[in-house]
DNA sequence: ATTCCACAGGAAAAGATGGTCA
DNA sequence: TGACCATCTTTTCCTGTGGAAT
């Protein structure tokens, strides 16, 4: 069962990663079209992306944002950056340092006016100012600062509509944003964007079948990451299994393996509480409150050591839980003192966190 | 049935972080 | 630079709940 590299049946890995952006837009041709207007058209507003995870929002911003900068024969720049946890000088200095007119890179030590200078110097024309994750953005006023400059269009990328409004709209009321939703793809439409993939990342076509493809495409319900991941995943297995061809088998085979990949990089976006957290109920695969309290206050000092946080009281690991739900790395079942803590997958490992091991059975 | 207990989760105060402005 | 503000996180305090003990 020995895995000879000459049998694998991906030939370039990349093309199964989040990051990879060497594609064709598929299938969004009217969100393109509504999208193009708004960019060409005289109104000054701007445009907010929403969609669920993984249906490819920040894919469609860059993809579509040039093209129509190809198409079109207009000439804007698109700078894109994600807000995540970062301040509005960060935002800014990123702006300058990913914008082609810009200096590479800009000293963190630069004060905020000087780098708004920086970019207000760098812009020459129509720019595109993609912010990725906008969701996120939180004690920042980058949305209005950008917006008083002039040449700067905004296009904000943001899961959930309801969620941007009660966050932004009220802070940010009197500037437009023209709302675009990306849907989730049908079937048929995921099954020929995998199509695509497998093209791209294996070394034969013949691996797989169109049949096969649209079976991936339908199980995960038209979310294309999901869909990309599975089907790195039947061809992983189908390697590993030593197969020439993916089969059934492999697809039903890989599924875990897709999810744990997701799911493993859910985990490591994370802060570092929550990776403890996490690492003492993947421990024992299922533990209670008071157990997990116990093991977290023996291991604090150790799993805490050398890293800048600090450990958290009771109340505080409590407000941990239901991001870690959210994420679908753990359940939580019963209520108030028989409440059982349990891993969705105990194969989804915290890599940062290493627990010492005093096995401690509810030491009495 | 009643009381007791342990804890999840709500509310609000306190703390931390980072921005702004004189 | 320091006083002040906005926002988010952590802590403290507390209430409601459901199972166990009486």
């Amino acid at each position: 069962m020995a895995r000879d590299p000459n049998d694998d049946i991906i030939g370039d890995i990349r093309v199964f990663d989040d990051s990879y952006d060497d594609v064709e837009l598929l299938y969004r041709k009217e969100e393109l079209s509504e999208l193009r207007s708004e960019l060409t058209g005289d109104s000054d507003g701007h445009v907010l992306l929403t969609g669920s995870s993984g249906v490819g929002k920040s894919l469609f911003a860059k993809k579509s944002i040039d093209q129509i900068n190809s198409y079109d024969n207009t000439s804007f720049d698109r700078v894109q950056v994600n807000c995540f946890g970062k301040t509005t000088t960060a935002i800014k200095r990123e702006l300058v340092e990913n914008h082609h007119n810009g200096p590479d890179e800009i000293p963190k030590t630069t004060a905020e006016s000087d780098v708004e200078e920086e970019l207000e110097t760098a812009l020459d024309g129509e720019t595109v100012v993609v912010l990725d994750e906008a969701n996120k953005i939180h004690q920042t006023d980058i949305i209005r600062d950008l917006d008083e400059i002039p040449e700067i269009t905004i296009v904000a990328i943001a899961h959930d509509l309801n969620e941007w409004m009660h966050q932004h709209k009220m802070r940010y009321g009197n500037i437009h944003f023209e709302h675009i939703p990306l849907s989730q793809f049908s079937t048929q439409q995921l099954g020929h964007i995998l199509e695509r993939r497998a093209r791209q990342g294996f070394h034969n076509m013949r691996v797989i079948s169109k049949e096969q493809l649209e079976n991936i495409a339908d199980e995960v319900g038209g979310i294309a990451r999901q869909g990309i991941q599975r089907l790195w995943a039947a061809a992983d297995v189908a390697a590993d299994s030593g197969h020439h061809n993916i089969t059934d088998d492999d697809i039903a085979a890989g599924e875990p393996r897709a999810m744990t990949r997701i799911r493993q990089m859910r985990l490591e976006s994370l802060p570092y509480h929550h990776q403890v957290l996490y690492a003492i109920i993947q421990e024992r695969g299922e533990v209670t409150g008071t157990d997990l309290h116990a093991r977290y206050n023996e291991v604090a000092a150790d799993v805490y050591h050398d890293v800048p946080a600090e450990p958290i009281r009771e109340r505080t690991r409590r407000q941990k839980f239901p991001k870690l739900k959210q994420y679908d790395l753990i359940t939580t079942r019963g209520s108030t003192q028989g409440t059982i803590y349990e891993v969705v997958d105990a194969d989804v490992e915290p890599e940062k966190i290493e627990l010492p091991d005093t096995p401690s059975p509810k030491s009495v």
